[in-house]
DNA sequence: TTGATAGGCAAGTCCACACTTGCCTATGGT
DNA sequence: ACCATAGGCAAGTGTGGACTTGCCTATCAA
């Protein structure tokens, strides 16, 4: 469940994708293969892109939208609220200042 | 810098070290071996183990701790709490609720 | 209906990384 | 002095996953 979170969240490049998403909601696969070249330098395939908001859905961080041929993504920030809330800070074992 | 963070959360067996040590602060490399083992069913090496503390100390989530012959394993939360904030909540567009 | 735009599917390549094995160092007990 | 314990280093293997290429479908405009 959360396995797939951290799993979206560890390639860099999809982070720099919900980087995006932060900037403006709703993007396309379009937009987002445009800003990823010209804005980061990163010149992947369109295909490649794609494959990443895959696992991105997959791990409910981005949740597409369809509008005829448009397909726009939505950013969802909420499984990033749990991950800190997994580990809470260790209980001092002695005394603490 | 925070590119280490998610590399060592991508692993799920690095997340059940750090759940390990939520429960107990402090334990050594065979300590965690023992528990990855018994409690979690997970048997792998001891050097397997010994390379994901190497990958969560290079990420600040384990601070080591040397004394004599032991090295005691200390979690440090701080980094996950900056996750959250790295992608706030997107503005709502028009109307909100 | 044709062409252009927006996206999907499937197979193939390649490399990072998880994991093991074997050997070496250091500290502590007896 | 010895041996057991606690850990480190280095090289080798195997697999998941990032990325590409090529082709296919669907929507809109002319």
């Amino acid at each position: 469940m959360a396995d797939d979170v951290f799993k979206a969240l560890a390639d860099p490049t999809r982070r720099l994708i919900l980087d995006e998403l932060v900037r403006r909601d709703g993007q396309t696969l379009y937009e987002i293969c445009a800003r990823l070249l010209t804005v980061h330098g990163l010149g992947l395939s369109r295909q490649g892109v794609s494959q990443h908001l895959a696992v991105l859905e997959g791990a409910g961080l981005v949740r597409p939208r369809r509008e005829g041929r448009y397909k726009f993504h939505d950013l969802n920030t909420e499984p990033l609220e749990q991950i800190a809330l997994r580990w809470p800070k260790p209980h001092p074992p002695k005394g603490s200042p």
